[in-house]
DNA sequence: TGGGGTTAT
DNA sequence: ATAACCC
């Protein structure tokens, strides 16, 4: 069977076979090469997912080295019952009986010896987290993160390189590190298992860097595509790695129980699913596309049918630093204006510490909340607005008072969504930087309007033009 | 269920 | 500005 990616059907010129690509000279990739490539011609590509193990709890486990081998929960204070919830716990824990996201006191109860620590402060989960990607970022810099505890790493290139550099006296001697899904016997004729068998290689030296030189483990998983990556790099935890060939493919994504288990195939799409029936992976597979195109449109049905079938041709985009900085606070009930503004003062002022370290000057700052609502209706509402120049500029020059300025405005902003006249309950408060920019101050505005006039925000006569989406603030 | 993130519309 | 997705 062929790869089952859209992309293996069109051989594209700008991307070479191995053959093709393989130096002609003696002692590259000799004529037993030319058998290897399949006649198709092949795009394929080599992604790996990596996945550190109960992150949190690994983090904490660094921080405090004497809790190394006992249970250890992290815990979070949540919802409007104001309870706490185990987020993740370690492996000493798992064993005896505690899950994810079980309520504390359940915990306790099934494991007394428990030790908990609270998880409310991201800063040494998000260090570690950026640490992990910059160690895999030196494999290949086509690194791409989810969330803080996965990344995805392009290896196509690599492994070509790697396969070009062996002599073909070696090739037959390549041979797979960690688990093959399906225990499938590889195929040492078949170049895609040599590019696979490969990729399961490097996988095994970026965990093992991941160990030596940060501590952590974790799993990984070796496929053509980023959906295969990530499905199979879960089949043996904790602290190990899978490849998958391409013939179990259809194996792989059959092992989900539900559409749901789908990466990309979110609670919504799920819900809007189930309503016409489809609950398993077959279900959706076999599902009328036009269908399908006609309740979802066609942009998410083309996509997710595709998902069913385990292709998945969505490159691995670089990450690269954070867009933006956010903090967020949750509660029970805010009601007051002099309320909110203490909590918007505690969050602007962590974020004024974590902008001031990226180097880097965001441009537009918004401000989100979340009302009471006796519905689950989980709604947000936003407002943003351009930072004032002048602000901008004082930002990482130590000790002008830039929150002064920067309260007033999401004051402002606040007001704007909140008739604070009448009687009003939030449960969320949050405060986002973005637009980030490399600290260009002087010719920065003047670059972008020519070449994008229509965008620009700062004119020559100085006046600002907002865009649409900016909300004016003014007095 | 939170406290982060991203992209598409 | 919102809604969907991911963890």
């Amino acid at each position: 069977m062929e790869l089952a990616d859209s992309e293996a059907a069109v051989p594209s010129p700008e991307a070479p076979t191995l053959a093709e690509s393989a130096p002609a000279e003696p002692g590259g990739l000799p004529g037993l090469v030319d058998q290897l490539v399949p006649s198709r011609g092949s795009s394929s590509r080599v992604i790996v997912h990596v996945d550190l193990d109960c992150f949190y709890a690994q983090v904490e486990m660094i921080s405090h080295p004497e809790l190394k081998g006992k249970p250890l929960g992290v815990f979070i204070l949540v919802g409007v019952q104001q309870k706490y919830l185990v987020v993740t716990c370690n492996y000493e824990a798992r064993e005896l009986g505690v899950k994810k996201l079980m309520n504390v006191r359940d915990a306790k109860e099934k494991c007394p010896q428990l030790i908990l620590i609270n998880g409310e402060d991201l800063t040494r989960y998000r260090e570690m987290s950026y640490k992990v990607t910059e160690l895999l970022e030196e494999f290949s810099p086509i690194v791409e993160r989810l969330g803080f505890d996965e990344n995805f790493v392009d290896l196509t290139e690599m492994v070509e390189k790697r396969l070009q550099h062996l002599q073909s006296n070696e090739l037959s001697a390549v041979t797979v590190s960690g688990h093959v899904y399906n225990n499938q016997s590889v195929n040492l004729h078949d170049i895609m298992h040599m590019k696979l068998l490969v990729g399961s290689q490097v996988a095994a030296e970026m965990r093992e860097a991941m160990h030596n030189q940060l501590g952590l483990t974790g799993c990984a998983g070796v496929a053509s595509n980023k959906l295969l990556a990530k499905l199979v790099s879960g089949v043996f935890k904790p602290n190990q790695q899978t490849v998958l060939l391409p013939e179990s493919c259809q194996d792989l994504i059959h092992s989900l129980n539900h559409i749901k288990e789908m990466p990309g195939i979110g609670y919504k799409t799920a819900k809007r699913l189930e309503v016409l029936g489809i609950n398993s992976v077959h279900d959706l597979q076999t599902f009328s596309s036009k269908i399908l195109e006609k309740e979802l449109g066609i942009s998410v049905a083309q996509r997710i049918q595709k998902l069913s079938f385990g292709e998945d041709n969505s490159p691995v985009m670089p990450s690269g630093p954070p867009q933006s900085f956010s903090e967020e606070d949750s509660f029970k009930k805010c009601s007051s204006e002099v309320e909110a503004k203490k909590k918007i003062e505690e969050l602007l002022a962590s974020l004024l510490n974590r902008v001031c370290q990226d180097g880097r000057k965001p441009h537009t700052i918004r401000l989100v909340i979340r009302r009471y609502s006796s519905e689950k209706h989980y709604s947000r509402e936003s407002r943003q607005c351009p930072i004032p120049s002048q602000v901008i500029q004082k930002l990482g020059t130590g000790n002008y008072d830039v929150m002064t300025p920067m309260v007033d405005i999401l004051m402002k902003l606040f007001r704007n969504m909140v008739n604070v006249k009448m009687p009003f309950h939030l449960t969320l408060l949050s405060v986002c930087f973005c637009n980030l920019k490399a600290q260009n101050t002087a010719k920065k505005g003047l670059i972008d309007y020519y070449l994008t006039p229509s965008l620009s925000t700062t004119t020559h006569s100085g006046k600002r033009s907002f865009k649409m989406k900016d909300t004016h603030i003014e007095d």
